[in-house]
This record gives structure tokens, C-alpha cells and sequence, in this order.
DNA sequence: AATAAATTTTAGACTTGTCTAAAAATATAT
DNA sequence: ATATATTTTTAGACAAGTCTAAAATTTATT
């Protein structure tokens, strides 16, 4: 059986295996769990004995088949329930997160493919987030980040790369959702924003 | 902020001072969750520093107003889950219970009052068994054991004592439901069932 | 290529929650 | 009322997951 912490490592790895493509630094899980690097040690040990990852000392770590299908059933079942919370529920795509990192941990084969029916079977989470399918696969649009469309560019968001409550707020403000048409008028040289 | 394992032994501590009426000793908890008394009275300690429990030392432990209105709300989530479980994702109300101990320890309390809200306000959880309100308080219906009805007596199914998958699934058989009119033909008279 | 800087691992300690075995207190029975 | 049985607590140990500080390894710099 797997343990909470251990679901909660190979989500980070998965995560930063998509960002990075590539094995995955010690450091830069600490970093993401905003833990200390001799932690990650210690985990990365247990996960390569349970064949979750494979980790040579001073190498970092990568997940093997059984660690990836794992990590991407975490990641289906947060981004299933996120869409639950703001289709259902009432929440904002701001208020999500936090509960759906406490959701994605219930075990219950039934209840996510119940969840996933009820909510008809989506495709991507509030944010614009694809969902994993039950085998992990996930199918991903093509997309462009905004300060790369030229001035007088159109576009529609189609997803957001920070989403944080604070950036998701801000976008709210400025009435930005998932399929806002957007043209581009001005771009601030400095940070291309 | 409270743990996991501390949420259950209020939750079973709750359970058993209403069944028993009054303080409930450490041979008692250890036998419903399935521990040793040891483990049990360091826990009691620790329940009482919080200031969930009085603990007197071989006389067992009581909740405080405190630790009844955290019990009171692990129950109360039990409930609306199961409820929610068997109304809108199908589940029947054998399957529900070990789902629902894993949702119960879900901390948001806009998730729980959206659940209760898209529920419609229900009063009692597919068991007959009543949900807390918000405060705690539960609303009992007066309930009379089937064992106690005369024969050729006529009631109504309002609840059950024993919510085991087994014995949920032999009343399925016999197509007794809560709301099932039931009448008394005969009784065992070894056991009256 | 040698040294400095950064990263990673090891060693040992701490916390939470559990256990076993033995000691202490309470309850029961003669 | 005393002996016996039961319950409860204590003491010490263990596993999981984390930490700090020091040692080992890798990477970067001159």
C-alpha cells in the first residue's frame, strides 16, 4: 500500500518530469515540496526499493512505468475533482486547489470513474489542464504562451501556467477565463507581459 | 490543528457515549478501532493536553464541549458523504462506509456546506442514521427495535442498528429499504428476529 | 588540472503513532 | 477481607517521515 507522502513525491516528480523532460534533481524536489534535500534522499531510496523510480546516487531520479501510471492517477483524480468543485460546487477556479490536493488522495477506484461520469467525461480541469485518462495518457493541445503572439494577435486562452489563487484573481479582475478571445495591443518590453 | 488519528478516536469515543451513556473506558476504544489499550491511553493524554477529552487515570475519558463538536463534525461529513455517495454517484448503501471514513477527514468547511447544499439539506444518511447539524446537535426520531414489535404489528423501516455490508445486503435480499413497510408474522423465539 | 562552489548523501536525532511485556490499580469472587 | 482476575498504565522499542550538521561527490572556475 502507498503512503500518502509517497503519492505526494511522485506527483512533484511527475510534475517536474513534464517541465524539465528529463531525470529530476534532488534539489529540485526539494524545492518543490518545500522540503530539505536529505528528505528527498531518504524518499528517493524508498521509491526506487518499491520500483516506483529509478535513482542513482547523485543522478536524481525518473519514474518507471508503475511510478508514472501512479502519478498521473493522482494528478486525473485532483484535476477531476477540481472540475467537480467549479461545476458543481460553487468554487471559483481560485479556490480549488487546496481541497483538491487533499481530495486527489481518496482511494476508491468507483468513486473517481463515478465523478468522471457525472461530470460527462472532461477532458481538461479549470485551469485548462489536461486530464489523464484512467491509463495516464493524456492527450495535450497545442499551445502558445501569450507573450509570444504578436501585436494585434488574436488568440482565445485556452489555459493558464500559473495558477495561483493571487494570478487567478488577477485574471478575474481583468476578465480573463478559459475561452477569452484576446488580442494583443501593447506588449511591456521589459518582461514582454 | 488535528491529526488524522486524533479525529477518529473523538469520532469512536463519540460513538460509544451515546451508546454507552457516560465515560468510556480504554478497553472499550481499543476494542472499536481495532488498537491496544496502550495505545489507547497515550492517546487519552494527549487528547486531554488538547483539551478534547477528560482523562482521569484508570477511570477513562469523557469529551469535552470542545472535542464533542470536532467528533459531532467527522460524523456529520460521514454522513453527507454517504449520502451524497448513494444519491447522485450511485453507490449502494453497502458500498459507502469505507469511502466515507477516508472523506470525513477532508478539511474545507465551504466543501462540506456546498455538499450539504447540493444535497438539499438531507437529515439522515442512507442508514436512517441522523446528520449533525452544524453545532453538533442531531434531531433522533423515536425508533422502536423490530425485535419489540408485536406480532401482526405493522411499522415502518426507519433505520438499522447493524450497517455491516453483510447484513446491508441480506436486507437487500429480503427487499427491506428504509421507508419499507414491514409487518410482523412470526418471531424466532431463541434471539426474537 | 587543481581548486572552489554547489549539490547530494550519510549519520544521528526527533516526532507521531504504534506495539510488547511488565507493573500498578481496580474489580470480582470466594 | 483477602486472593484472584481483569483492566489500565508505564517503560522501552520500532517504523515512517522529517530535520541538522558534516562528509562525499559532482560541477564550475580559474
Amino acid at each position: 500500500m502507498i503512503t500518502l507522502s509517497e503519492e505526494n513525491y511522485l506527483k512533484a516528480i511527475y510534475h517536474l518530469e513534464r517541465q524539465i523532460g528529463g531525470t529530476v534533481s534532488t534539489n529540485a524536489i526539494a524545492e518543490k515540496m518545500d522540503t530539505k534535500a536529505s528528505s528527498v534522499t531518504d524518499m528517493s531510496k524508498k521509491l526506487a526499493d518499491k520500483d516506483y523510480v529509478i535513482y542513482k546516487k547523485y543522478q536524481g531520479v525518473s519514474l518507471t512505468d508503475k511510478g508514472h501510471k501512479i502519478a498521473a492517477n493522482v494528478v486525473r483524480k485532483h484535476r477531476l475533482w477540481e472540475v467537480f468543485l467549479v461545476e458543481k460546487l460553487n468554487f471559483s477556479w481560485d479556490e480549488v486547489h487546496d481541497v483538491a490536493e487533499q481530495l486527489e488522495h481518496i482511494k476508491s477506484p468507483k468513486l473517481i470513474n463515478e465523478i468522471d461520469a457525472f461530470l460527462e467525461f472532461p477532458t481538461h480541469d479549470p485551469h485548462g489542464d489536461p486530464i489523464p485518462d484512467k491509463d495516464g495518457n493524456i492527450f495535450v493541445l497545442d499551445k502558445v504562451n501569450l507573450s509570444k503572439v504578436a501585436i494585434n494577435g488574436l488568440c482565445t486562452c485556452v489555459g493558464v501556467l500559473d495558477s495561483s489563487a493571487e494570478f487567478l484573481k488577477y485574471l478575474d479582475k481583468h476578465k480573463i477565463a478559459l475561452g477569452t478571445q484576446i488580442k494583443v495591443v501593447e506588449k511591456e518590453s521589459f518582461d514582454e507581459s
